[in-house]
DNA sequence: ATTTTTTTGTAGCGACCACTAAAATAACCC
DNA sequence: GGGTTATTTTAGTGGTCGCTACAAAAAAAT
């Protein structure tokens, strides 16, 4: 199973494809967050009317969950692609660190991380209330992660890498550079890999 | 030279406290994000209606100049109430941390730092150049005092503690336990003290 | 060709946004 | 008292917000 299209298009055929406009949706809304980006400007960046938007998307929360699911399935998901390489704990985690100080950095507009950043200071409950569950199922499986190589101290641990990752990605967003970013990562990679050993 | 209040105060006398509105507007600035909280609601926890708020305070951007202003000459500037007790930069450092351990999580509806991520996401130009601002001064003031103690490594190690303090900042907004930033806390200091010591 | 289904474009909904014009009010001066 | 000055209240401004009613359009089914 590979195709998913529907069977049996009755009716008028979409004049957009879903799966772009997700994608457009994205970066909007990674770029500045989720208040400051408009169903007008969404609407226009992805070429379709009030109607067509909220056919497809059901309202401006229901993209922004189409949104943040679509990247944290993507490559910007640094556990996942850390994870995905192998190695011990220890490996992973240092690994994730940096992928971050590479990827949070400032690029053509865009900073950070979506999950952590992309609700901040929202005055919508519905899209804290999206981001709050991919923070939390993000963080336990962080923690279950390295629970399989620190048992004892997995909590702590997990906390030491969220707090760490979510100033990254709020210094990414303010303007820190790559160089500034990884210096950070390697010192918390240090930090981690002390805080592991001691019983 | 203790009290400033207006000599001549010609025409009708104001009927609030400006200084106790700015008091109300940290709070409310603090609690949800500078575009979360709308004029109107400002007047009303202040008592005060639209043509008196702009009256006093020339814009929306304008009172919130002046809350950030009174916030970050407050006890809430946790270098400045760090470095008041004296001490080594290592000291000062680690006390640093520690106090933000302490202040940051939520404390009636309260949580994070102001200057750090009160106009994260915002909209607004004016409001993020205030604040971007303040995070400039912040931050040259924090590597100049690090410098005093470890000169050669001033930048990275300055890059060490606001990286940090954004993620306290950051998670305490999420919801994080004074206890989960304590041990933060704690173990930025000792990486502190072991990125330091290396020459 | 007609019917059915779905998406489209046009136009606009009420609610809220930051902000203000105008006149009444309350203090000072003489 | 009369004049001056600054702040008050009342009542809005135009603009943008997320969202929708309605009917035309474009496909398949009959």
């Amino acid at each position: 199973m590979v195709a998913t299209k529907k069977l049996d298009p009755r009716g008028r055929p979409r004049s957009f494809d879903v799966e772009e406009a997700v994608h457009k949706a994205v970066r909007l809304f990674h770029s500045r967050g989720y208040d400051a980006v408009g169903v007008a400007e969404l609407g226009a960046e992805l070429g379709i009317k009030p109607p067509s938007f909220y056919a497809a998307f059901g309202s401006k929360a229901g993209l922004f969950e189409r949104a943040v699911e679509h990247y944290s399935t993507s490559d910007a998901n640094v556990f996942g692609r850390a994870k995905a390489l192998g190695g011990t704990v220890n490996e992973v985690i240092e690994r994730m660190l940096l992928v971050a100080a590479e990827i949070y950095p400032e690029h053509d507009g865009v900073a950070g991380c979506l999950v952590l950043d992309g609700a901040r200071n929202s005055a919508d409950p519905e899209a804290r209330a999206i981001i709050a569950s991919y923070k939390k199922a993000s963080r336990t499986a962080l923690r279950d992660f390295i629970a399989t190589g620190h048992p004892a101290k997995a909590e702590t641990l997990a906390d030491l890498i969220v707090i760490a990752l979510e100033g990254m990605s709020g210094s990414a967003r303010d303007g820190a550079s790559a160089a500034a970013l990884k210096s950070f990562a390697e010192a918390i990679g240090r930090a981690f890999l002390r805080e592991a050993k001691q019983s």
